[in-house]
DNA sequence: GTATCAATCATACGTTCGTCTTAATCATAC
DNA sequence: GTATGATTAAGACGAACGTATGATTGATAC
């Protein structure tokens, strides 16, 4: 028997990616959990505590696995600058489904995060993807030596749209079943995404070289 | 003294974009509307019409200008492929901040809407987004005649996801304040953003050519 | 066996919400 | 003036929520 905390957890990050997070109650989760109502409040101390901690089970190794990526696939390029879209797939792969062990649906819950309003993402995801972004970061400025800084930021800020767009649209998979798109795998989104990404990312500088 | 229905809209729409549709309450609104509590049940029928007829104001002006910059792209363009670039234009522009006449919060909320669940996105705003991806899709196929529809479809797809990512993100100021992006202003935005997604459009497709 | 402490359980509390009801107000037409 | 229909006002209702309480169980150590 998996512990309660646990089954809290799996049932919580199950009917939050659902429902949203204002939709579920905590009952419908400790319902869904086989366990009791007053076990959140005992091993979590609050409804919002139970959300902080659903994401930071998930995000430390999500982030460890786009570092391992990323060193990857810079020990490949041997001290050249890597291609653009080996370090865009090792940005987007973890968070996509069966791109991490132990995935679940955490990826349309950071979609999801992003949209929201209040302080949860400033205060528990921005943090953690501060260094991520520092990293790829500098490994695109690296492979994009025509950009500015400010302009690799708005870059990888569109590439996070595109990814949690894709990750948390409801619409795309009712578009995919009304036949405007054939292929509903994660391959073919991932394949496509990391096209388009790296596309915009190439595109060329708004400043004016001297 | 505007009429009682279009305050509730405007407080709504404030309101909505600040703090999220839940966390919104109907005696929030009518506070901050100046009328009574029982008004919105009495001009809607509920919180949930309220939110419908809130975005079917703004949604239709929204898409027209959309379309009438687009046949204006296409006019100029006299007959041949219109740049991507004014395509992409004319679909961004007019729910970005100050981009259509009327335009207020809307953007915000079409934005967190995407990563919304639920049936409002699939009800409301779906259906008329339609019309306009498949307008846009016809553009955008005579401009990047290598690409196949449904490579086209994705195309879109990630547009939509990094303009709504641009419009939801409450991170985006917080890190223009942190100094890690020096122009705040609506125009860099939409100028980074249209770059960024022709690049993406214009990438080579994944399809092979015979 | 019994003491101890963490975990689980049933249940109650207080709050807040969307909605509804009924009465009061206002403008307009006759 | 008065009748009429639309709007506004004040308040109450029931439901659902997050949270808290106190009893109960279960395992472990002595």
């Amino acid at each position: 028997m998996i512990d309660t905390k646990t089954r809290i957890l799996d049932a919580a990050e199950r009917l939050f990616a659902e429902h949203g997070f204002d939709a579920t109650s905590l009952r419908a989760i400790t319902k869904e959990a086989k366990v009791n109502l007053a076990s959140v409040n005992y091993h979590f101390q609050s409804k919002d505590a139970l959300i902080e901690a659903l994401f930071v089970r998930r995000i430390s190794p999500l982030n460890d696995e786009r570092i391992r990526m990323l060193n990857e696939v810079e020990r490949r390029a041997a001290g050249a600058a890597a291609p653009i879209e080996e370090l865009v797939d090792a940005f987007v792969r973890p968070v996509l489904p069966g791109g991490a062990p132990g995935h679940h649906s955490i990826g349309i819950l950071l979609g999801r995060m992003y949209a929201a309003p209040g302080g949860l993402l400033a205060r528990v995801i921005a943090p953690q993807m501060d260094a991520i972004r520092e990293r790829f970061g500098r490994a695109f400025r690296r492979s994009l030596p025509g950009l500015e800084a400010e302009e690799i930021f708005w870059r990888i800020h569109f590439t996070i749209g595109a990814l949690a767009h894709t990750l948390a649209s409801r619409g795309l998979l009712e578009f995919i079943s009304r036949g405007m798109c054939s292929a509903a795998d994660a391959d073919q989104a991932r394949t496509q995404l990391i096209r388009f990404v790296t596309g915009g990312l190439r595109a060329p500088s708004l400043v004016e070289k001297p």
